[in-house]
DNA sequence: TCCTAAGCGAGACGGTACGTCCAGTCTTCGT
DNA sequence: ACGAAGACTGGACGTACCGTCTCGCTTAGGA
């Protein structure tokens, strides 16, 4: 047929790779067992072998894919922890408001709570799992509350030349410390208490 | 709070029991073996029977105390990390910058810095050793802080009605999220700005 | 009924187990590696770890097969004491001379001595090696004696309606309780004074 | 001084310094309780505490006494297996009859039986004990027989020049075999056989 | 249609740490 | 000075988990 495209052939630089195909299905059960044991059990009492029955897979199977436990933890806490939308309200005051509010939400809510345990003692443990939340799940959001900040800085509604890191440090930093160490109440009167005081701290000097 | 005045001579009617007392020399023993393999093998690789042999003890001796690695562990910290103390310079700034530098060398010293990470694994799996941390070494280091933010709303360097909690939180937090969640730098220049932004956003309203 | 179909053939449906198989090699070297260390050290010195160790076998491979030390050590005796000759001189009195110097030969082996001390103990302790022990190490010897016995009646030289029980443990019940329970000498005059007896007690009666 | 009459000393002779009345009564009832707990759980469950609390004593109090649990349990058992009457029918084969009686109830009964199981077990592995119990309780046994057997032989009713040994291990080593080993029955038709036996072996030469 | 290679579930493998239990000793207090 | 009570060191116990290695079997290409 004249116009039409080439045929696609689009497998022909792919090599297939000779045996059976690793199976799909097993690799998503085991990221499913792995998430649903690091919650209900922890990171510390998470097996491997627990893994491989609650997947109704063979360990053989689960090493071929993650050589150790820590990688395939890492992997498992990232894959539910991705996307964040960057609100866009018009005013700093307001995204922050809203991104608060989801952070406050993921704390609440028990199911990522006894996740985000569980995280932090593995990224204490393992700095390859450190290394995959800081660049997957903490990256992430930082980089979304970035964009805000920055906007609020084009709108004259923050001070210019702003340390970015700090004032993201001084934003989330309370919550987690307040998730992980003290086990005060993370909850909209904190939110709150944080934005107002860096939106004081860093409004414009005049 | 250190220093605190001996209760009321409870020992009275303190009914001795029978048998030969535990060892006082055993138990700092194996407090201090405790340490020492933290610091040198990390929290992990950390045995209980290398503790027991390290400090020259039999495993029951141990186990008669701690019932587990991890509640050892917590005591083994909350001993290196006792008094803290309230500095006076004259005015808050001056206070906080302090107590702020003194966190700092917390975090930086490897020999602290490592305990403190296998301490936050520690208390996300275990309300008990959460409750300890908590009424020890961060309770301490709380109410010092408070100390030092009471007397700056006195002097009228703060601005009255401060929610306490979250001021304390907005110290601290970014310094205890920069080292346990984004691995930031932990340095002069965070617990600066923070103080600074503190202060800024919690002066007098005139 | 003609044309019935053969028996079912047991081995037909003997389901093969899933999972990779125990391994012979690592059974055999933990028995012999057993029967090494009670020779060594002795029945009470023994240990599974100094066993796994020198087996070159993890503890749980001991444990997957055996489950106590006793039934290992009741196994490992076994195995060294199995086929015994049945001898043929042609008379009662040679036959019976030849097997109790090849029991002679093994109490005094200090090998086997060691081993048999450990096993009664083992046996007064559980009815299972007991068990074990009786159909295979003494059953075995009984029925080679018990054939010896029958032959002499058959040919005259014992007399008819023996109690074979009866003068089986007359024949081997002296050896055994010096060896274990007098200490006295288990040496040729009282094998000698034991088959002379036995052959003066159940002469023909004429 | 000379002269002058003894100090009042009222208690003197009125027994028992507080501390210390206990002493011969804490002796027995550790024997006591050893051999209960021989009884209950054998030998080798045995422990010096389980010993020590069942007799209500300290186990320094046991160890005061005897020095390992072999030499307790060595006297323990001793103790209850002590004398027997040698008796006089007038006849060899009355007497034996007599004895074989006395040694069948012995097996017989469950509460000497389930010792005995546990002295061979403890023979087995401690030579003290061994000793302890060939010198008291077998050598005892063997003692009475030996008797009767020398009156045999001067009545006429065995022959002279009797291997003493010899005969004795016929006698009971068919029994205590049966009873360690075979586990076979311990009745009146095997006592009676041997008997008979031995009486045939070694009556006079004619 | 068969062959070859890699996948699969199952579970045994060598190692290491766990937390418990005992033997025999030592230390406290009470009598 | 002896008693009961119980903590002490040392070391074996039997279990659990890690990461690897077989088993017998499926599942795909390529011959």
């Amino acid at each position: 047929m004249p116009g039409s495209p080439p045929p696609p052939a689009p497998e022909v630089n792919v090599a297939r790779k000779p045996g059976r195909p690793r199976s799909e299905e097993a690799h998503g059960a085991i990221l499913d067992a792995a998430i649903q044991l690091i919650r209900e059990v922890g990171y510390d009492a998470l097996t491997m072998d627990a893994i491989a029955t609650r997947a109704g897979v063979g360990k053989a199977t689960v090493y071929r894919r993650w050589s150790t436990k820590e990688t395939l933890a890492a992997e498992a806490v990232e894959r539910i922890m991705r996307a964040i939308p960057v609100p866009d309200t018009g005013t700093v005051d307001g995204d922050l408001r809203r991104m608060m509010r989801n952070t406050l939400d993921m704390y609440r809510d028990p199911a990522s709570g006894a996740l985000l345990s569980g995280l932090v003692a593995a990224m204490a443990r393992s700095e390859l799992i450190a290394r995959t939340i800081r660049s997957g799940f903490v990256g992430v959001r930082r980089a979304a509350l970035r964009q805000v900040l920055e906007r609020g800085v084009a709108r004259g509604e923050l001070r210019k030349g702003l340390d970015y890191d700090l004032v993201l440090d001084l934003l989330v930093g309370p919550l987690s410390y307040r998730f992980l160490i003290t086990g005060g109440p993370v909850d909209e009167r904190l939110a709150r208490g944080v934005v107002d005081a860096v939106l004081r701290a860093f409004a414009p000097k005049d």
